[in-house]
DNA sequence: CGGACAAGCTGA
DNA sequence: CAGCTTGTCCGG
């Protein structure tokens, strides 16, 4: 038998999802499986990956240039996996597991080190699954028990984390004990199996070739679902990967989401109350109306917070969801709500409504019968502005967009990109926290407990005593304060997975929301016989017993010409 | 996706 | 009928 002279390739690409074949040159070398090379497509010159080798049984073309590494061998079918589950072709999955530059040659390994005794002493003890804990409990005792458990099979840990910022800090406190951790963005030496790869949710597509064990952190922080299309989640990566490469995975969180109760056993971490942080819930309803955004008692805090010699004393976190805008009686301060989905409503040409189809009514407020609302939502502008005046201080404005450079002053005022931006401060305001309660999502309830989670970690725990999280409501008798202020999670918990339950949403079921200008051509070519469509303000949405069934109803479908968005989740 | 090629439109 | 636009096809 001759040796295979053919290569199988997948192409950049993205529009076209197959791969054709190529012969190599005499004299080449074949490339391996994944390898990146260049070929001819059609007279356009394209880049793309080696999914195979075949023989060369007919006239070819032939393989321009070999450009270096790709994935290794074993995580092609991870790209094929993740392109049917989230409705992508393989090559956007294949990129994602690709360096950003060509790397022509790998460095090695380094040899596992001597453990010092300190790194049995500080590893924890959990079985693998879910590890549900407050916000300040240090994370780098379990990532050290993962690492023992993967130094048993003499393979890689992979450990994701919320942000860079955070995989940086981590890869050094590791170093500092000896271990041999690198970025995930060192793609030369994750490549190579270093014994420790760190990394935010890009890092799911590490190209290791077998994992020997992995953590997540924090894994229902919001960072680990990619926004843009298409729109897949670390932890469905990871979990895959670890259960093909039987290898144990931990999760972190402070409050599990249903999907994340799914890994494993769930274990409670230690001096829960202790690592949450001081709360104080500030019912707005009680203050005096004509206190500016933020309540009387609140800017006593905020003084005293100042006083202390915290590099940064305050954040104002102001968190903005959707169009909202919320709107309050004028006299009373009770919030306009929908009777039929609790959103929050909005006045439009003299009308409330919540924007959910739900109809609309006259302007009066249910609680009192005042007619007058006003607007309580600002953007952050003229937030930082009142806070500024409030405090009598000079702020700094934080969101998203902003300079991550620029220098910070003592009272920041923000988006909760504050969050991300800000390591430490003594308090965290939540000038409106009922922007969470009441937000149409499904998530926004367990978005708020992250939040609170998140803030936590600034100001530290109780026990530590440096500093606090207001909340401002008008909602104190909602579950998600309640639960907050008694740091009972359970039937929050309970009710989620309940809810995701009888509404069939992920994990108990798998919806995809299509929208474009050609949704409606492309609903009507899929195969819907296991799946219902329900049309949606935007377009429809498909629902599906499980991720399987909706891969294949989707798959069923023609893609017609013209827009056309396809979020699965 | 984007190059190739065919068919359609325009103006002298 | 050259020169340009628009549409459809198909890639190894």
């Amino acid at each position: 038998m001759d040796a295979p002279r053919a290569v199988r390739v997948v192409t950049e690409v993205a529009a076209l999802d197959r791969s054709f074949d190529y012969a190599v040159a005499d004299g080449h070398d074949v490339p391996a499986i994944g390898d990146r090379v260049r070929v001819d497509l059609h007279g356009r010159s394209v880049r793309g990956w080696v999914e195979d080798h075949v023989a060369a049984d007919r006239e070819l073309k032939v393989v321009k240039k070999w450009l270096g590494f790709g994935p290794p061998a074993s995580l092609l079918p991870l790209a094929t996996w993740a392109g049917d589950r989230w409705y992508a072709p393989r090559s956007r999955f294949l990129l994602a597991m690709s360096p950003d530059r060509l790397v022509t040659n790998l460095p090695a390994p380094p040899p596992a080190p001597d453990l010092a005794p300190t790194i049995r002493d500080t590893a924890t003890n959990y079985p693998s699954g879910v590890v549900r804990c407050a916000p300040n409990v240090d994370p780098l005792g379990l990532v050290l028990q993962a690492y023992l458990a993967a130094r048993e099979v003499s393979l890689p840990l992979l450990v994701l984390v919320p942000t860079d910022a955070w995989s940086r800090r981590m890869v050094g406190r590791l170093e500092q004990r000896g271990l041999p951790a690198v970025l995930a963005s060192r793609w030369d030496c994750a490549r190579a199996s270093w014994p420790i790869v760190v990394g935010a949710r890009g890092a799911a597509f590490a190209p290791v070739a077998k994992l020997g064990a992995a953590v997540i952190i924090d894994v229902d922080d919001e960072s680990y679902r990619s926004e843009a299309s298409p729109t897949w989640h670390a932890l469905d990566v990871m979990r895959h990967r670890c259960d093909h490469d039987g290898a144990p995975l931990w999760i972190t969180s402070s409050l599990p989401s249903p999907a994340a109760l799914q890994v494993g056993p769930l274990s409670v971490a230690d001096d829960e109350e202790g690592l949450w942080p001081r709360l104080e819930i500030v019912d707005r309803r009680a203050s005096d109306p004509r206190d500016g955004v933020l309540a009387a008692n609140v800017v006593t805090a905020a003084h005293r917070a100042l006083s202390g010699d915290s590099q940064v004393a305050v954040a104002v976190i102001l968190q903005r969801l959707g169009r909202g805008r919320l709107f309050a009686c004028a006299s009373c301060g009770t919030l306009a709500r929908c009777e039929t989905c609790g959103a929050a409503e909005e006045e439009v040409d003299g009308r409330l409504s919540c924007g959910e189809g739900h109809g609309d009514r006259e302007v009066f407020c249910v609680a009192c019968g005042a007619t007058k609302l006003r607007r309580v939502r600002s953007g952050v502008t003229t937030l930082a502005r009142d806070v500024a005046a409030q405090l009598s201080q000079d702020v700094t404005e934080i969101t998203a967009s902003s300079d991550p450079a620029a220098a910070i002053g003592r009272v920041v005022v923000g988006t909760e990109a504050v969050l991300q931006r800000v390591r430490r401060c003594a308090l965290v305001i939540f000038v409106d926290f009922d922007q969470y309660l009441l937000a149409p999502r499904e998530r926004a309830r367990r978005d708020a407990v992250a939040a609170v989670a998140r803030a936590g970690r600034l100001v530290g725990g109780r026990r530590e005593g440096r500093g606090s999280v207001i909340l401002q409501t008008r909602r104190g008798e909602d579950a998600v304060i309640t639960a907050l202020a008694s740091l009972s999670f359970e039937s929050l918990s309970d009710d989620d997975v309940e809810t995701a339950k009888v509404l069939g949403l992920p994990p108990y079921g798998a919806i995809a929301e299509i929208e474009g200008e050609s949704a409606t051509a492309f609903v009507a070519t899929m195969d819907a016989a296991h799946v219902r469509v329900v049309p949606t303000a935007k377009g429809y949405s498909v629902h599906a017993p499980d991720p399987l069934t909706l891969s294949h109803a989707l798959r069923s479908a023609t893609r017609p010409a013209g827009r056309l968005r396809v979020a699965v989740s």
